[in-house]
DNA sequence: TTTTTGGTTCTGCAAATTAAGAACTAAAAA
DNA sequence: TTTTTAGTTCTTAATTTGCAGAACCAAAAA
């Protein structure tokens, strides 16, 4: 139980580097992870974080609304059992694999603004970076594609 | 030059979500990319951004620090000329391509601590998850060793 | 009908971030 | 030697963020 607070702690802020999300919202992600069983009430939830029903039921709504939990219900109960979306996960994987493209933009961006540049070296040092990273956007692509129909 | 001044706030903006810095320090490092000459000195910079000393200050001794501009200075002048590195930008592509495995330390973590579930098809979907992240890590190692030695 | 449950929404505070401004400094120029 | 240049560092102010606490509310239970 002890132990299942330091891992919370421990994910949480692994998930607060990765998705730049608020600590309790990634530590609420983080205990829905590893909970058993991996689906709990608000009020579980909240005792289990200590903290206010106010930033549980925000971050909630947050992961909610953008999918990234669910909730199941049970017969004579009206609690909410709040869960991570696996499914939605693995959309989530593949839209940080293409997060790559932001790259591409700001890459087109500067070789806009430098067609004209008389700094060549320059020009052609970006236009290498932006090769390379258009590069891994296409692996990345196929990659998944390979993945998802298999 | 207005104009610069637009494309320096669309890839500011952009850089603070890809990159996760100050508002200003991604305006200075937008500013570098797209200025000509590539290279400009502490006052030019502060002239163009409308900022203080102590901000721009701040901004570029991070960005030296951190490897991802340069400067170089020219015969009878005291000023130091800033410019972007993109030899260390190539690195910071590769680091950013690379952190998705990020990813799989916490699927790792979130498997060990289910070893021992009940939940038997929530830590399989889990561990797909972590198939599938494996796999596209695994490509993305494979993507960037291709190009670079080539 | 009143009370309880399962939350939601509003208000406000404490801490962290961001950047301005002014005082400062080391090296070069005059 | 004094002054100027090219910044740096310190202090402070303004936002912004993150969250607690309390008031609130609709549906279900008593």
């Amino acid at each position: 139980m002890n132990d299942t607070k330091q891992s919370v702690e421990k994910m949480g802020v692994l998930l607060e580097r990765m998705n730049h999300k608020s600590p309790l919202e990634c530590r609420v992600f983080a205990f829905l992870l590893i909970s058993e069983p991996p689906y709990k009430s608000f009020d579980e939830i909240r005792e289990f974080l200590g903290a206010s029903k106010s930033a549980v039921s925000n971050a909630i709504n947050y992961y909610l609304r953008d999918g990234s939990i669910i909730y199941k219900t049970f017969n004579g109960d009206r609690k909410r059992y709040f869960m991570v979306n696996t499914e939605e996960w693995e959309n989530k994987i593949i839209e940080k694999a293409q997060s790559l493209t932001e790259m591409n933009q700001l890459l087109n961006e500067v070789l806009k603004n430098r067609e004209n540049s008389e700094h060549v070296e320059f020009y052609e040092k970006i236009k290498k970076l932006n090769d390379f990273q258009t590069f891994l956007s296409q692996k990345m692509n196929q990659a998944i594609e390979e993945w998802v129909n298999k």
